[in-house]
DNA sequence: CGAGTTTGACCGGCGC
DNA sequence: GCGCCGGTCAAACTCG
């Protein structure tokens, strides 16, 4: 409908998101192991973000189950907002959006607009409580987000300058 | 005019 | 094999 993305700049959570689970920014950040375990029966998830370039034609194998699925890490974590769209630095095009069963509301799909960045999120809201939004990240971006550079680099700087001592 | 959204079609996996 | 279901494509559309 309306694109809200008139959010300040944080870099962290926004203020009137509040997260609810425990997030272990730090392997946020440094990708690999995610934080909910969404999909325990992922069966390739210790072989992340190989070869998952070619995720964009539907160049999908038979041989599904055992071969690997190209399995990108995936993390979800659940906020209490009343704005589907978190500002978290980067940009996303949305692509789609569907119904999902057992859910009033639809799921909506992002993917980063980074050409060389195929990385994709879900959100969708939950039926039980409205006011919860989750969003399910899918891959790891592999440029840095320009939003978080621009208000990290002061602090950078700062610790750069503090650490000569 | 370009970047992003909307929306129905399309496709593949999975269960029956 | 068929139909449901979730994910993606892409043309049309909107907005700045």
């Amino acid at each position: 409908m309306h694109p809200h993305l008139q959010l300040p700049p944080p870099p962290l959570p926004p203020l009137q998101a509040q997260i609810l689970g425990d997030i272990d920014w730090a392997s946020l950040l440094s990708a690999q192991t995610g934080l909910t375990d969404l999909y325990p029966r992922a069966e390739g998830t210790s072989s992340v973000m190989a070869e998952e370039e070619k995720g964009s034609s539907k160049d999908r194998r038979k041989g599904v189950r055992t071969t690997r699925k190209a399995t990108r890490p995936r993390f979800a974590f659940q906020t209490r907002s009343v704005d589907d769209i978190l500002d978290d630095g980067y940009r996303w095009r949305k692509y789609g959006q569907k119904a999902v069963k057992n859910s009033l509301y639809p799921r909506s799909y992002y993917r980063c607009t980074h050409h060389t960045c195929n990385v994709k999120k879900q959100v969708q809201r939950l039926s039980k409580d409205t006011s919860v939004v989750v969003t399910t990240y899918e891959g790891i971006h592999n440029h840095p987000c320009e939003k978080l550079m621009e208000t990290l680099s002061p602090l950078l700087k700062q610790i750069q300058f503090l650490s000569r001592f």
